[in-house]
DNA sequence: TTGAAAGCGCTAACAA
DNA sequence: TTGTTAGCGCTTTCAA
């Protein structure tokens, strides 16, 4: 104890509290030679935020999302925030959820996970501002960001279309994913208005191991196609590597495309064209939104802004 | 209120507490329908315990490692943590940390990140526990789970001998990173023990772009070697990229194998001979160790658990 | 600008 | 088994 109060050591703290310079110093010095620390859970006790911020994580290990984390967490703590990862179990949807909330997070960004609608009315019921990034969720209040999904299936088409190639597939994602029948909606569209052949639709699944399958139905295809245009890059690359497998030469044989821009679709045993998500700009606007109507006690507006992504021309479609 | 004190609610939510189990069932019941949950940051406020584990993140994304972390995550949250992302930025090294201990975390997790000093002691000081996967740190309080490096070593240099090969190379991961030094010392001490000539060096880095410059380095050698073995896979897959690149075949001309079993090595495109990291074992380890410590209140042990690596052949050894 | 005092939601020691 | 009470470390009125 030097003298002062425990007020007055609270406001040496808060840089926005009416003390002065003298005093401030003061204390920051002697809190820095005693290794005091303020305790940032009892702050957030009376303060009612706590200033920690809840991700989503499935279970799967995926790279766009593992980049995705990673550039969140990294977002987040430069604007001061704290964050708690929440592992979504396949057995138990929940859990994460409810545990999040009773540590009070201030905010829960969903990227990937399928969440029950009973963990999302929890999450508003306690006041957590919800972030989704990629997807919509009906009835919900949230703001989304993320990739112009419709304009890349009309990107691709108009890609492919002038290269040539005619007869061409689409391999999907995930059934009943948004994303995935986005960029189906803008691709098929826009091949019939360019006046070419529809094109030929494989579900499958986000993975590597069911492009490695896709590749095989592909080939067992009457009418072969001369491109395919996969729903994202790690499911490219396993087409690529199912077709390889089977003799054939990519892109010689076929030209194969994808949508995100992995690392791995960079490398030169793929060199994969594809369309490039605008990651940087994206996470910075949901964790900026978030952490503002955080701060500002607002509800979400229910925007959805779209971002066009970037055609990166590579080795894969070129002949 | 139905009548019953703070008290009760609280024990009602705590297993242990000396409750009938009418009353207990009234309160569940009854927060059910309210949607009432306990405040865990108040419990820690009180309890000395925030249930908080800090796992540390490089900035630079690796499949290994996003791996690490999501199985690390799941394993905490399983046994009732919670987990807390603390990237390390290049430009502020103690950053995440010193919020991490402002968040009052009962453990820490050092998977991946050089922290300065500064940093790990600070954690000492605030009754941090520690938990280091793959390193070891010179008078660190803290428990160590990994791999057995050096047995890693001496595994390659055995399966490679036993293939016949004599001439070989080592592709080393960032300079004074143990893992590698470690692999390093097995293998060389193994090939000599062997009778085998001295295998070459190239210093290098943990990723997939240095591996292709190495590949780089070993076409220029004037004693081209046969096998090689790479501290890691990303490492290795770069290598094997990179020698295609130069129109050569692995494994016709060179044999290359890496150490992890990244989901990537098992790409038919790759097929890399690798030595398993258990990664599973090691996490589920880290995290009881880490977990039982805290609650017990027990210092750490200074153990250094290894465990070996299980050798998965593929493609890339076999001619 | 400062200090005193109340209180955030909970747990634990004590008493009943 | 229960209720009463004190207090965890902080912020925030309210007075001075």
């Amino acid at each position: 104890m030097l003298g002062v109060s425990q007020s007055t050591v609270s406001r040496a703290f808060n840089p926005k509290a009416s003390i002065s310079e003298k005093k401030r110093q003061m204390v920051l010095d002697a809190a820095n030679k005693l290794g005091y620390t303020p305790n940032a859970i009892a702050r957030s006790l009376i303060s009612n935020r706590s200033g920690l911020v809840a991700i989503a994580l499935d279970s799967e290990s995926n790279p766009m999302y593992d980049l995705q984390t990673r550039k969140l967490a990294n977002a987040i703590q430069k604007r001061g925030g704290q964050v708690v990862l929440c592992p979504i179990d396949k057995d138990d949807l929940d859990l994460a959820i409810s545990r999040a909330i009773e540590y009070q997070v201030d905010g829960l960004i969903i990227a990937t996970s399928r969440l029950t609608s009973r963990a999302i009315a929890q999450c508003e019921k306690f006041g957590v501002h919800l972030s989704l990034i990629n997807r919509y969720i009906e009835g919900v209040t949230a703001n989304c960001v993320g990739l112009d999904n419709l304009d890349a299936g009309i990107q691709a088409a108009d890609y492919l279309a002038g290269k040539g190639f005619e007869r061409m597939i689409y391999v999907s994602g995930d059934a009943g994913s948004m994303t995935s029948e986005e960029r189906w909606k803008g691709f098929s569209k826009r091949l019939s208005e360019l006046g070419l052949p529809a094109a030929d639709y494989i579900q499958c699944h986000y993975n590597f191991e069911s492009g490695l399958q896709a590749a095989n139905e592909i080939l067992a295809k009457p009418h072969q196609p001369q491109a395919i245009f996969c729903a994202n890059d790690i499911l490219a690359l396993g087409v690529i590597d199912g077709l390889r497998q089977a003799g054939k030469n990519v892109p010689k044989d076929y030209a194969v495309m994808g949508v995100d821009d992995i690392p791995m679709s960079n490398w030169p045993g793929y060199s994969l064209t594809t369309i490039q998500q605008p990651l940087d700009k994206i996470t910075q606007l949901a964790v900026d939104d978030l952490l503002s109507r955080i701060q500002d006690e607002k509800e979400a507006s229910g925007d959805y802004l779209m971002h066009p992504g970037l055609l990166i021309e590579r080795g894969s479609t070129q002949v």
